[in-house]
DNA sequence: TTGACAAATGAATAAATGCTCATATATTCA
DNA sequence: TGAATATATGAGCATTTATTCATTTGTCAA
């Protein structure tokens, strides 16, 4: 069972959503929502990497990886580190790496 | 191992994506990243429920919930079954159920 | 047939998003 | 110190997205 079981003001119980559950479900998934961000993710899940050296491999400008990156920070998906004038990122958590694997279950199953 | 190795152009082994599969990915979690449409699915997900049955639990119209709704059918995240004048929705795929699983974790450990 | 109900859809609009460009900050090295 | 490198960030812009409103389609019941 997904969600608890509350209970309505009209006293009626019912199978329900917690609202604010769906907002920050919605907020996890929308940080992974975008395929640079994907490919970001896919990166640093096996080490960790600087900046510049994810803008080489995506073949974006620093500027675009560094405002995806301020979206994985805000969302507590990536750690880093600085060293020197190095910033590198690595994934921080492991259940991002579960849903990857459960996402790519579904799209080859699916397409 | 989440993604596979390939070899670039230069001839040098290195650890990759799959452009395509980003695209892809970030797709499917595109369709989960909306707070109504994470609520249609946590409700269909326990049993079919018909269009206007959802509009009352959510308290949204009814051309909002089906707007949604034609977002989760295009990505075959639901399946449908007509009944009369009524539309039966109901969750298509058990990875969903298990991507909604571990992103609960995650809230569950992140927040 | 007519009217009521259920659902889908297209157009319009406001808000969010991803990128670029320019610039700021910080660190290393000569 | 000054130049070069690494990263972060704000503004602007084009695109996408979620909702509303109006309308259409389809089914049931009188």
């Amino acid at each position: 069972m997904l969600w608890k079981t509350i209970r309505a003001e009209t006293d009626t119980a019912r199978n329900d959503f917690d609202l604010e559950t769906a907002g920050r479900l919605a907020e996890l998934f929308s940080a992974l929502a975008d395929a640079t961000r994907v490919r970001i993710i896919s990166l640093i899940a096996e080490r960790e990497i600087c900046v510049h050296e994810l803008c080489a491999m995506l073949g974006m400008t620093q500027s675009a990886i560094s405002h995806q990156l301020r979206v994985l920070r805000d969302r507590r998906i990536v750690r880093y580190r600085k060293q020197g004038r190095h910033v590198y990122y690595q994934l921080d958590d492991e259940h991002i790496s579960e849903l990857f694997r459960g996402a790519l279950d579904h799209i080859k199953h699916t397409h």
